[in-house]
Parts: C-alpha cells; structure tokens; sequence
DNA sequence: GTATAATTTAGACCGATTCTAAATTTAGAA
DNA sequence: TTCTAAATTTAGAATCGGTCTAAATTATAC
C-alpha cells in the first residue's frame, strides 16, 4: 500500500470539491496497494470484495474521473480492455505483443520532439510505448517451437 | 495517392503469399491515396464506393493483415474506435485533447530506453504519442475564454 | 477439369464501456 | 435538527467497435 500517493490522490479529489465516497476510498486503495496495471474489471472485481454491492458505473466513472484529473493514465491495447497505470512520471511502457502484459521501464533520455514552435502544438505529457515481448513469453515461444508447433506471421 | 507507397505494400502481400484481390486492392488504394489517420468505419465507408457490397470482415481482416505485417500502425484514443497509420517510420504523433485530431512529428533524437537487457524484453517497435493542444485549439481557447466562455477540467 | 485452399459476405455474436432512471447520500442553509 | 438541492450510487439496458461463423465464391495447384 502506497500510502503517500494514496493521499495525494484524496488531496487532489478535495481541492476539486469531489466528494470521498467509501466506494471511491475502496478504488483508491486498490489502485494505491497494486504495482501492476489492473483493468477497471479487476478493479471492480477486488472493490466486489470490500463493498459487494458496489456498481460497474461506479468504478468506471470513477477511473474516469481519475484520469481526467491526470492521476492515472489509460494504457489501451487492442485486443481488449483499457489497463490503468498509477505511475504517471515518465517512463516506457514495455508492452508484450503476445500475453499483453505491461512492465514500466525507465527512459534514459528524455523525448526529442522537433518542429513543435513551428506547429504551434503545445505538449502537456507524452507517452512512450514499447511493443515487444516479454522474458517469459520469449522462452515460452521457444519451447513451443522445439515442440513442433508452427507460427505464421 | 501515393504510387510508390501503394507498390511496396503490393510486393510486401505478394511477397507472403497473400492474394491481391479487387476488394483488397482498393482497400490499399485508399489508404496510399489519404494523409489522414482513418478509423475502420472511414475505409469500409470509402471502399463501399467502389464495392457496395464489401464486408465489415474484409475491411477489419485486411487492416489486421497489415498491421501484423508491420505496414500500419493502430493508433488508440480514449474517445472509441482504432485509427490507422500509414506512415510507419519513427516519429511522434502530435494528439489534441480537445479536437482529437493526430499529426506526426519528427523525433529529433532517438528514443532511449534503459534496463532492456536485464528485463530480457525484446522490443519490436516503439510509439511515441504527446498529448496537448493544437494551434487551432489554442487559438479557439483562446478566443473562447475572451467571450468569457468557462472551462472546467 | 478437379480438388484444395483462400477469400468474401451477411449477419450473429461478444465484451468493454456508457447510459438511464430511480434510489440514496451528502452538504449546507434555514 | 429538518429541508432542499446537488452529487452519487445502483442494476440493468443500450451502445458500439470489433470478431466470429457458415455458406458461397474465387483462385491456385495438380
């Protein structure tokens, strides 16, 4: 449990006059006892845990809210659900082609964005994502191949 | 349109033995003929043109077939469907969070991504996406707050 | 030509997210 | 307190991108 960021989460919902409901608390503590990047199912289904009447709508306006405020950012993948990510300092989101999991990883230099004064765009975050695959599925992969099994493109 | 574009996807097909069909073709005749970044909807709407019969799946296989083939590249937003790009190369994509609208950007330095050995993830490629206001949304904020009109977060 | 595999099609289906409308809770004023 | 208005929560319906299915069509290899 990360206590320090879990009260500055409930600073910043105060100061924008949003009201800390005990479901929100319940969102809020998962999020801020977890180190992976749950999907709002997962989040719904640990918050189920503690308050087992608690609403779809609930969690999901709330993650919404969350990232509207900047403190999580919505991480999407194709091939299904939208992942929640705590972390919002810069960093690479190393993210597996194959089992769809993300690791976060630091940037060892930051982004060099070119011709931005010309366009006029003013940048308020970037976001790096790095598609590969992970350790595991890259044994996993070769394992199966010793076995025979084929992979086409 | 670009001619060459269009050619090389041609060979790419061709060279993994994937058929060029009439539906398939102008498929990659649109997407080599516009600079924007179309949704799947936007490319079933433009090949019903030609094809008024083509299907949802072939427009949805034909750009899944691409994009595995490493030809475009999916661009997620929050606000629904999957954008495609056909402009492969490195470089940022510039995403206005108020209109929606993406630009690319040349990346002025590579990206640097630090601890990959130890983690043992192999990267395929990378995105870099900067999220802020373009110079016509700046300019309409602009405008807009000087009518007196309020923003909220 | 014939067999085989690839492709296309319409529409059913799926699953993540949002919407709706009613009930509940809260904050603040009286 | 009690009242009122606004915020919040809830279950379930609705929506919407996207995928899957099964039958028909088309191309390829023999």
């Amino acid at each position: 449990m990360n206590e320090q960021r879990l009260q500055e989460w409930q600073r910043v919902l105060e100061r924008h006059g949003i009201r800390m409901t005990p479901q929100r608390e319940a969102i809020l503590r998962h999020l801020a006892s977890t180190r992976t990047h749950p999907t709002a199912q997962e989040v719904f289904d640990a918050v189920r845990a503690a308050f087992p009447h608690v609403g779809k709508a609930t969690v999901y306006n709330t993650l919404n809210l969350m990232a509207r405020l900047g403190l999580l950012v919505e991480l999407k993948r194709k091939d299904g659900a939208v992942r929640y990510e705590t972390d919002v300092s810069p960093h690479v989101n190393l993210i597996c082609l194959r089992c769809g999991q993300v690791e976060d990883a630091p940037l060892s230099a930051p982004v060099q964005v070119g011709a931005l004064e010309e366009r006029g765009f003013e940048i308020h975050h970037v976001r790096v994502d790095a598609y590969g695959y992970c350790a595991r599925c890259r044994r996993e992969m070769t394992s199966d191949a010793e076995e025979g099994e084929k992979r086409h493109v």
